[in-house]
DNA sequence: TTGAAAGCGATACCAA
DNA sequence: TTGGTATCGCTTTCAA
């Protein structure tokens, strides 16, 4: 098989003994090229297999058509729908996107950041690492002038546009639904400290315990130490306690989820001894035993959102305005709270 | 907030009173530039911020660094970690990876590989939408000389490379393990036609069925009809047979859920009455009650591999041969088939 | 060791 | 309606 060179215009302009700007023309279908030459181009482009080079385009235009999307991880259910969403998004705009993973790391942030924003990209689109405190990356790519939009793990240091879900909110709600349950110690499961998320979740969780009179007890709020197996450390630690939590509200499903692993294995009944609601509405939700309660994010819908915002500010830098948009979040009522 | 124009070697020329060639040199590291040059050159380049257009450079070296890669859904956690694998290792080698969906839908599957293979990517990597029964379009990425790995996914129509798992031997022993267990009505919900997984795991569970003398009954055999809710439907036509299975051996993971789900709606129980284990150990079936029995595929290594082969036909394109590397699965017994 | 100039492929301005 | 030419930013050959 013998590799073919790529067809140019100029390929084109030569067999037809025609310039190469006609062609150029013609094919973007200008109204100032003769019906006859256009058609004669069209079939001469479609016979050679004519495909136009969007590199050199994206040269000359200073356009790429394609945005760049870093989050933590890929093969977290949430992660994995918000990307979805802003895949589709953006096909349907004629964007492609460039998909990276910083793997819970701040250094590879970094870098990835550096290596999309030479040309590769017309907009970014980022949720933070959890070991990101420092936002000088950010401010680089803000300052070179390239579009940037956060979604779910943000950070209020830096003046751009924002998609997140009301988490307040939603850790209020679960946290308000346990104590209706007649719980009267309910235990948090913290996410990284410094990332906002964690920080929302935390203080609706809070606010409802006071809202109902009850005390905020700082044994019962524990932080992971490691991403991977937090919640497990976490959830012994919570139920070593002299007097051990009747309820957990966790941070997130995959943490609540390993909660469960860890009480089953100790032979604590759920929900009767422990009731626990996690936060995301991870497809494995519905299906742990007992099925999870937790609070749904629209990941899709984030990710569309975040989209069409990002792409917003591509086409009229002038009249965009740096806006957070929080969306809802919904209870999920299953029987690990009932 | 000024937008910053992009800095360029000609920036650096200017200011440094030299040759834009002497600069690219320098910045490259070429050991033909005096050192002091080449310090004051660094030094400039730090302090202006430059960083190289990806772009221009891609134009010049008919190379773009990165990688396409089209799958039929992202959300699905198979995909979703062998995402992972490719990205993790084109990061490692300094590619970047542009990521497609093609939702399941042939056409597309054809639009995204066109404008992938565009200059935009130096080589892909492919996993066919259940849809996808004709090949032109990879026929002629290939014929355009863009090297082109296949996985999971597959048809033998293409002579690339092909990563896969063993699914044949997957399906033989999932289903050898029903017969083991005393089951003698063993079911299949078997996976979209023309797929080749979907033929290779149902010649497994035929030939399975063959060597302990069982007969293979077309009625125990269930295609699915719709992606999303297939097995629904299947499980329900299963059940309903005068003589239903005792055991099912479903085409992946996401299939026996939601047959699972089906059979709990039916108050059937698992696995007394009817045994079943999936396919591709999905995070999912650690967590479903009962716990599902499954086939593990090593998503993330196929990835790895994948990207392996691609970059090698990438940097040596004379010496490299269409290979498929068959990768071995493992079966991982939970209680749905105890 | 350095510089000038051509070229990668497409676009756009100015002339004709 | 068409063509010539400069340009996007970088690399590379050829000459100096």
């Amino acid at each position: 098989m013998t590799k073919q060179r790529q067809i140019t215009l100029k390929d084109i302009a030569q067999k037809l003994d025609i310039s190469v700007s006609t062609v150029s023309r013609a094919l973007r279908n200008d109204s100032a090229v003769n019906a006859h030459t256009k058609k004669a181009i069209s079939r001469m482009a479609k016979q050679l297999n004519f495909e136009i080079n969007q590199v050199a385009q994206s040269l000359h235009k200073k356009k790429t058509k394609a945005l760049g999307v870093i989050v933590p991880n890929l093969t977290n259910n949430y992660f994995a729908a918000s990307i979805s969403g802003i895949q589709d998004m953006a096909a349907k705009k004629g964007y492609n996107v460039i998909i990276c993973q910083s793997n819970e790391s701040y250094e590879k942030e970094v870098n990835i950041l550096r290596t999309l924003a030479n040309g590769r990209v017309d907009g970014l689109l980022i949720s933070l690492s959890r070991e990101t405190n420092n936002y000088d990356h950010l401010q680089k790519v803000l300052y070179r002038g390239i579009p940037l939009v956060l979604f779910d793990r943000i950070c209020n240091e830096i003046p751009v546009s924002k998609i997140v879900v009301n988490d307040y909110d939603g850790a209020f709600k679960a946290t308000e639904h346990l104590i209706q349950l007649g719980r009267s110690r309910i235990a948090h499961i913290a996410g990284p400290e410094h990332l906002s998320i964690s920080k929302d979740r935390l203080n609706g969780y809070r606010d409802a315990l006071q809202k109902y009179g009850m005390n905020v007890e700082q044994e019962l709020i524990r932080y992971s130490s490691s991403y991977e197996q937090g919640a497990v450390e976490q959830t012994n630690e919570l139920l070593n306690l002299p007097s051990p939590p009747d309820a957990i509200f966790a941070v997130d499903d995959p943490a609540a989820i390993q909660a469960m692993m860890v009480m089953k294995e100790r032979g604590i009944k759920i929900p009767e001894e422990v009731a626990i609601i996690g936060f995301s509405n991870d497809p494995n939700s519905a299906h742990t035993q007992p099925t999870l309660s937790t609070v749904a994010q629209p990941a899709y819908e984030i990710g569309q959102i975040a989209t069409k915002h990002i792409l917003d500010q591509i086409h009229q830098p002038e009249n965009s305005i740096s806006q957070t948009i929080t969306l809802n979040t919904e209870l999920v009522l299953r029987n690990s709270s009932k």
